[in-house]
DNA sequence: AAAAGTAAAGTAATCGATAAAGTAAAGAAT
DNA sequence: ATTCTTTACTTTATCGATTACTTTACTTTT
């Protein structure tokens, strides 16, 4: 009842050719006749061949697959990311072995190691939250499998880099709202010690220093990158009586949350409080009012990682690791448009 | 510069023994003595040895690795549902290997002969919403490698399904709606041709059928299942003059392009236009108001899912499918609450 | 004490492909 | 006519593991 799946073996046995020449003719080698390579191809298409991907990969020492390992995946953000990954793949003809760290150190590091045990051609990291030891990365590196870092990023030395501007981001939004008449701004950070959570507040920080405006302590709040550190933040610093006009958070859900606490909290936006975020996502429009926000073009960070990636397997060796940086855009929308106060 | 990889040879040779009698070691076999198999296992991991799958898979007719064909990533429903058939394999030990038809029948094919190539041990998919051709999936079958349908599920008999009971989701969602005195009701729908769009269809049908409510066809519109379908529906009704009280969408991206187009129109959500919707998403609860549905629990269509491909992986022969359907839950937040007009 | 059983290894074959090297026949060069 | 090339395959080795079968040296049974 079960069908075994046909062989290169098969194939040779009923044309009464040797295996390697039925693979180098479904290979195109030119060792095989024009003639006999067509007569193989028919026939194996006729016996339903499809090749072994295990063998294949075992013999040939390469895996025409690309590991990628990200954070979370219920998020737009990666979501929008890995599909462009998928894409790009699809595209190049590679696999995908894509794995999910749900932000857990431990767990990001056994997916690398199962990625190299599958002998994959090459890893795109964006690393956990947590994530702190970066040894796992020496052994890549010592294995000599291309890896590429992308959007979040750990501080060593001679890595492959993709990332969005993140303090110039920050910085066009904050000096827009500046422009606009802000004065009060609050910032809801991310975590220093974790490349995007710094470089937001250093765009945010420059904006601000470069307009000569104080920044009030109070008013950064560093924590998570997810709906309750905004909605906790607001509800904070609503309790404290010591509200901004203007919240710039770290990621849109900061901002989700902080639409959730203003709503509870009867605060009109942007008339009572205003916000604007780094990170762009569908929803951004559907809210009320839109939410504007700094846009990081995922599709854009998707290929160039993937193209750094492929080079860099391609290349025989003494490749330069690359940096790449890669432009934001402000995109206004519903909110951070004018300044309502006085 | 470059590192090989250690392989069983190596730990073989470093000890004088034969590479089998480490494999077994390695493998706990109950061939090797106590001592022997602590020393082999010790020095492995000294040495830093990780097993090549592709040979173990090879050699083991066994991948340990599960394909999944899913139409979209970046949708909050397969995101949710993918994170968690993540979870799930790794709590036991499973790969999975996840491929995006992007909704396209073409790419679904070539997927799943990849995986079959890939000799994954069983395959989860969720079809694209233009798949007619069933062909693929009977040589699947032939093959002998377990298959579950997952929420989108094609017309054929004899196959592993789960999925959400969605035509008494839809119902309930109408009952409840029509008991608040609601009787001007539409419902942007999906096509009839996919079971999701026809299930939905036959549940707020039930439902109007059940307490007499005429449904005027004009407020019954098939389309797609995105936030143009939405957008373009409520446009379409607002221009003829013909608004309902409330919408049912089949998808919540449907009921995203609603308050949009509600938003532009001028309409009052909940007020002048009700909405709710099948299917849920974190960001429902971001919206104004917040947006009711039906939810279907994400978590539970993936470990269902998982846990019969599974059992029918580990089922030596003979396993009979199954067909599971997940209760849905109403979950009301700030739309169709209560009946505003007359 | 001979036959049988068992523990702890080893040997050989295999999985399905690819790479490297070898070969026979035909055509080209000298 | 002899040597050199080229064409079109074939043979052999290999990738790194696993499975199935043997072997060796004891121990146990009768």
């Amino acid at each position: 009842m079960t069908e075994k799946s046909v062989t290169l073996n098969d194939i040779a046995k009923r044309l009464n050719y040797s295996t390697v020449t039925i693979s180098k003719a479904l290979r195109n080698h030119p060792d095989i006749s024009p003639q006999t390579t067509k007569l193989i191809k028919s026939v194996a298409e006729e016996m339903g061949y499809t090749p072994n991907i295990m063998a294949r990969n075992l013999s040939a020492r390469r895996s025409n697959t690309i590991g990628v390992v990200v954070p979370k995946i219920a998020h737009f953000f990666f979501s929008a990311i890995i599909e462009s990954i998928y894409d790009y793949a699809f595209n190049h003809n590679y696999e995908i072995i894509l794995t999910v760290s749900q932000e857990n150190a431990e767990r990001e590091k056994r997916h690398i190691q199962t990625l190299l045990a599958m002998k994959v051609d090459g890893i795109i990291v964006s690393i956990s939250q947590e994530t702190k030891n970066y040894e796992i990365f020496e052994t890549v590196r010592r294995r000599g499998v291309p890896l590429v870092f992308m959007d979040r990023i750990p501080a060593i030395e001679n890595i492959n880099t993709v990332q969005v501007n993140d303090r110039e981001g920050a910085f066009k939004a904050i000096e827009h709202a500046i422009k606009l008449g802000y004065r009060n701004i609050a910032h809801f950070a991310g975590y220093s010690d974790i490349n995007i959570g710094r470089e937001r507040y250093y765009g945010f920080k420059d904006a601000m220093d470069q307009y000569n405006i104080p920044i009030k302590p109070e008013w950064v709040v560093a924590g998570e990158f997810g709906e309750n550190h905004g909605y906790d933040g607001l509800m904070e610093l609503h309790r404290q009586n010591n509200l901004p006009d203007l919240i710039f958070t770290v990621t849109y859900p900061v901002a989700l949350g902080v639409y959730m606490a203003a709503r509870e909290l009867n605060l009109k936006i942007p008339d009572d409080i205003d916000v604007i975020c780094f990170g762009n996502a569908k929803v951004q429009n559907f809210l009320s009012p839109p939410l504007s926000c700094v846009d990081q073009p995922t599709n854009l960070l998707a290929s160039e990682s993937m193209e750094i990636l492929l080079e860099n397997i391609n290349s025989a060796d003494g490749f330069e690791p690359r940096n790449i940086q890669i432009p934001t855009e402000l995109i206004l929308r519903g909110t951070c448009r004018k300044f309502n106060k006085e």
